[in-house]
RNA sequence: GCCCCCAUCGUCUAGUGGCCUAGGACACCACCCUUUCAAGGUGGCGGCACGGGUUCGAAUCCCGUUGGGGGUGCCA
């Protein structure tokens, strides 16, 4: 058996469950997962730039952030960007961004993980060189195959080239090798503990075929070369434990990290928050009138609660007395009607100057400046040119009945309405595109394009008239504007 | 299929074997205040998934069942 230390259990934390320190009454505040004396904490949020930055996202930061202050300790910014196809320069602005946003600050310059690239296929390549891992040329079709013909209904790796000996070369990806028996205890802060069998796990790959590492090798990695002591994440990385756990163990390591997985945010079916089908992404909020501190506070009093009666707290107040090992084991949902009375609440509490600083410069950034461009030209006053933006300030458009009969009578537009919705449902979001992909749509109907726009304007605008149509669905985003088709064509239905 | 995780009002949570007739918040309902609407105040509705243990005593500990979720990628 080559995995010395393979039964060594996190020692550094202590659970909840099973310690008598864990009351609240006098204890608030004081963690002993950090005990007086012992040196500051070192985390990490390690964000992966693949969408838009989200509400789970957020909250993992949050915590994360809020362990590393009230310890001292540092709290560290890690972009995980190894799946390059999947990065977008944006996305990593918008991940900035929205920690500035709730006023997470973190130290340093933030690690981009690829650009540790080299040193884990290094690593890696060490690992190969000790015994740990081997090369593999199957094609995950191969493996389906084997697996099928084999009658083997658990998928996974068959250890086909195991025993192979191969030596690097193209196609071959390079897989750690996973203990066969024996079993290794998996302690987090948050979860207790438990005894994981190793022959559960399959050999899995560190290099791809195309030599770049894989997420878990350059995460155990970078938390081991970082000296990460405890790893705040989402639930949905328990799985990857085991395979830290080993790998670090075999790079060497003897000073396992703290675990602690979040439980995900969930919708109110009780999946975890997607980004396809549920409303996450931070700016949404933002641009829709979140203030940072009530999104914030909201944020916090998921999966965890401040002590006694009182939930919107300030942040002094989540800095004392929020403690890790009190972090809930069990999924929370995203409530948006509390995240509004919750946000009603620190509107109300602003200072009367602030508000008017505040709500004016929301109204400045989300609409006038965007929209400036074309209502200058479009009004002879102040108050006229202003009054065209009326529409992006309501929930519900306020429908002008007139224009209502005069756009939605003629026989198409119940038509138009739905051709819309699936043409704007996924297509690139810029004024020029739409415009375009508008264009088309109404030449399949034989309109021209100021004739097959009127339903759409009034579903959107709730006037016939108004500012150029394609820059204002641009401002107003794709989900208020699919809403508000939606909502057209159910009074459409109604007749 | 296999591995893992989870289970207190509709939702977020408090609860760590007796302070529990289960507390608070959001939502909902009623009333009060009020020129309207909010806000605020008072009250109400509403929950320990089920079944077995352990114990003098279980929301709390153990086992099972059921139900939900996550993972099962040369994604992260």
């Amino acid at each position: 058996m080559h995995l010395g230390g393979q039964r060594r259990s996190a020692t550094r934390g202590t659970r909840r469950r099973d310690g008598r320190n864990g009351a609240r009454g006098g204890g608030i505040g004081t963690t002993n997962l950090v005990p007086p004396m012992s040196p500051p904490p070192i985390v990490r949020f390690s964000p992966s730039p693949t969408g838009m930055f989200h509400v789970g996202g957020a909250r993992t930061a949050l915590f994360n952030w809020l362990f590393a202050r009230q310890n001292k300790g540092s709290f560290f910014l890690r972009v995980e960007d190894t799946d390059q196809a999947r990065n977008r320069p944006e996305w990593i602005e918008g991940i900035y961004a929205a920690l500035r946003w709730l006023g997470l600050d973190w130290d340093g310059e933030p690690v981009f993980q690829s650009a540790n690239a080299p040193r884990h296929r290094e690593a890696a390549v060490e690992l190969h060189s000790q015994g740990w891992a081997y090369y593999c040329g199957c094609t995950a079709e191969e493996v389906q195959a084997r697996n099928a013909a084999a009658g083997v209904k658990t998928p996974g790796y068959d250890g086909h080239c195991r025993d192979l000996d191969l030596d690097a070369g193209p196609g071959r990806a390079l897989r750690f090798r996973t203990p066969d028996h024996g079993s290794l205890r998996r302690t987090d802060v948050i979860r207790g503990t438990a005894e994981i069998e190793l022959s559960s796990i399959e050999d899995f790959v560190i290099l791809r075929a195309t030599g770049s590492p894989t997420f878990i090798m350059a995460n155990a990695f970078d938390d081991l070369d970082q000296g990460i002591t405890h790893v705040i994440r989402g639930e949905e990385h328990l799985p990857n434990v085991p395979k830290a756990m080993l790998l670090r163990d075999a790079m060497g390591d003897t000073d396992p990290p703290v675990w602690a997985h979040v439980p995900n945010i969930v919708n109110d079916k009780r999946q975890k928050l997607s980004k396809r089908r549920d409303k996450v992404a931070l700016e949404m909020y933002r641009d829709e009138g979140i203030l940072p501190e009530a999104m914030r506070n909201y944020l916090g009093t998921l999966g965890w609660a401040p002590p006694g009666d009182q939930e919107i707290v300030p942040l002094e107040t989540m800095l004392e007395t929020f403690r890790l090992e009190d972090v809930t084991s069990s999924p929370a949902a995203f409530d948006q009607k509390k995240l509004l009375a919750f946000n009603g609440h620190y509107l109300r509490a602003l200072p009367r100057e602030e508000f008017v600083d505040r709500a004016l410069s929301w109204y400045r950034r989300t609409v006038i400046d965007p929209m400036a461009p074309v209502i200058q030209e479009r009004g002879a006053t102040l108050p006229e040119t202003l009054s065209m933006t009326d529409f992006f300030l309501h929930d519900v458009p306020p429908m002008d009945l007139d224009s209502w009969d005069k756009a939605m009578r003629k026989a198409p537009a119940a038509a138009i309405l739905t051709a819309a919705l699936a043409a704007y449902a996924d297509c690139d979001w810029s004024a020029a595109h739409l415009h375009q992909i508008t264009e088309e749509l109404a030449s399949g109907f034989e309109l021209s394009l100021g004739k097959a726009q009127a339903p759409i304007r009034v579903a959107v605008t709730g006037r016939t008239v108004g500012p150029p149509l394609f820059e204002s669905l641009v401002v107003l985003g794709r989900e208020r504007t699919l809403g508000r088709l939606r909502r057209a064509q159910a009074r459409l239905e109604k007749g």
